[in-house]
RNA sequence: GGGCCCUUCGUCUAUCGGUUAGGACGCCAGGUUUUCAACCUGGAAAGAGGGGUUCGAUUCCCCUAGGGCCUGCCA
């Protein structure tokens, strides 16, 4: 299936890929992807003084792990700088932009006063006629907004947007060529704005779906302006809602809130997470485990919510459990491993097999990655086991240490492969025995647990039985009971 | 201050005027596993408030309250 559709993510480079950035990304990544468009990528980087090239690389890896690739090499709107001159100066031309020279006190001023009268800010510059412009002195240049009626345009999730253009003044779409706060000389050549470079931009790479975060739905209308103005047609915009914090707080970008790679880092996979993002904002009835091949079949405009959603942490680890599970065990396998010596563990060819016959088990149980030190430390811990305080316990039983001793004399006389090493069929092997013990199996099982795992949380007793092998079970026992 | 937007269990959400308002996470209880986790079963838990429209409103309209975004020579 092939469309038309581009869509693009556009972050600027102030940090890392944050969630709220992230989310965005994969709306567009979903949208174009399920109905064979292109999914493109602009650094938006026009404000010289924040670009940051190590910031970029952040955001691309996040985007990789995410699994959302782009189309193109990456577009950075500083390169674009010439052609959004030309823009200004065509939109100067056609008298639909116009030189101001007023000083930052002035206009600081003069927008007081306009709004403490509740009108809209004007520059003075606004209808002088180009005959009247001042040589050599520095200017900056405002777009024309009109002054009456309404700026009106169709969003794919807030429906009809209507704007009076009172509450819409005239925008600097170029920067005055000058030098910053702290007198350092820059670029020579004045730069675009945000709001100008954005619409010629869009415009020359084809975007047909703008897909952001609603905090840029006036920018829409100021956008939607110029598109205007320059007789261009206007994109099919859609505006998502924010994410909030589990206190209803905002949660954006500038926040300091946490980029993908915290989250890759707790442990979570980026299935986990792309299905919770998904699901903040979007749903599909009553489906929660979405799959990213579902994803792609179901994702719409339409299925997303007008309301902002609440980040919950709970959810996310649930979710990412179930992605964990869905995992084949060879694949699990492969990213336990990475994980454990990404931790500082070290994995010898023995405990590799071993994990390896554990994976199917250590796959339900984790929620996320960062459960697996844990979940296998009855596999990875090394003897002799130190087994003390409240895990003793079982141990100092009145006969514990005893039915122990029987039952690693019966192991050491049984024969068998890994797959006799399940509790049942222990038990069953080990009937003939039973009066030996004087109880049945599983008053032992108690104690033979803690002598196996140390303690420590683990999978049920026949999975233990099962992952560890005779040799190393009995060795266990060993260590507990000399 | 002005413009725009939002409001269903604690949280994410379903519902295209008629439902015992459903699901998921979390929580509680029980079961199972002689631990924990996982799993199974059950339970508590919601239409912000007030007016309309309608035979009938969570659903449509208005007001109020609360919240958010924008209001920059940031993006």
């Amino acid at each position: 299936m092939t469309s038309n559709v581009v869509t693009r993510f556009a972050p600027s480079p102030t940090g890392f890929l944050h969630i709220g950035g992230a989310r965005t990304a994969l709306f567009n990544w979903l949208f174009a992807r399920g109905r064979g468009g292109k999914f493109l990528l602009r650094i938006e980087d026009t404000d010289r003084a924040r670009h940051n090239e190590e910031a970029v690389g952040a955001i691309l890896n996040g985007l990789s792990w995410l699994g959302l690739d782009w189309d193109e090499e990456p577009v950075s709107q500083f390169a674009n700088a010439d052609r959004h001159r030309e823009i200004v100066e065509q939109l100067v031309q056609k008298g639909f932009a116009y030189r101001c020279y007023m000083s930052p006190s002035d206009i600081e001023e003069k927008r007081g006063q306009a709004r403490a009268d509740g009108i809209r800010f004007e520059s003075p510059w606004r209808n002088a006629s180009p005959n009247d412009w001042p040589q050599n002195k520095q200017f900056a240049i405002r777009f024309k907004a009109p002054i009456d009626g309404e700026t009106i345009f169709e969003d794919a999730v807030q429906g009809r947007m209507t704007f009076p253009n009172s509450a819409l003044d005239d925008l600097v779409i170029l920067r005055s060529t000058g030098t910053t706060d702290i007198g350092e000389s820059v670029e020579q050549k004045p730069t675009p704005t945000y709001n100008l470079a954005v619409v010629v931009d869009d415009h020359d790479m084809g975007i047909t779906h703008v897909v952001r975060g609603d905090d840029h739905l006036s920018n829409a209308a100021r956008q939607k302006q110029i598109y205007d103005a320059l007789g261009w047609p206007t994109p099919l915009f859609a505006h998502v809602p924010l994410i909030h914090g589990a206190d209803g707080t905002k949660l954006s970008k500038r926040h300091g809130d946490l980029g993908v790679e915290a989250y890759r880092d707790q442990g979570f996979l980026p299935e986990g997470l792309a299905n919770y993002l998904l699901r903040l904002g979007w749903s599909h009835g009553d489906d929660e485990f979405i799959p990213k091949e579902d994803a792609l079949r179901w994702f719409d405009l339409k299925g997303i919510n007008k309301a902002p959603a609440r980040l919950d942490l709970d959810k996310m680890r649930s979710l990412n459990a179930l992605h964990l599970n869905a995992l084949p065990d060879n694949k699990f396998q492969e990213i336990m491993f990475a994980w454990l010596e990404g931790n500082g563990i070290t994995l010898t060819e023995d405990t590799r097999q071993r994990l390896g016959r554990a994976a199917g088990t250590l796959k339900e149980r984790c929620t996320t990655l960062a459960d697996l030190p844990t979940m296998t430390a009855y596999i990875l811990n090394r003897r002799p086991l130190k087994i003390e305080g409240k895990a003793a316990k079982p141990l100092k039983k009145d006969g514990a240490v005893e039915r122990l001793r029987v039952l690693r004399d019966m192991l050491m006389d049984i024969d068998g492969t890994p797959d006799l090493w399940n509790a049942n069929k222990l038990a069953e092997k080990l009937k003939v025995h039973a009066e030996q013990l004087d109880v049945g199996f599983g008053v032992i099982g108690q104690p033979l647990r803690t002598a196996l795992t140390g303690g420590l949380p683990s999978p049920n007793l026949g999975d233990v039985l099962e992952i560890l092998g005779k040799s190393e079970t009995i060795g266990r026992i060993n260590d507990a009971i000399d």
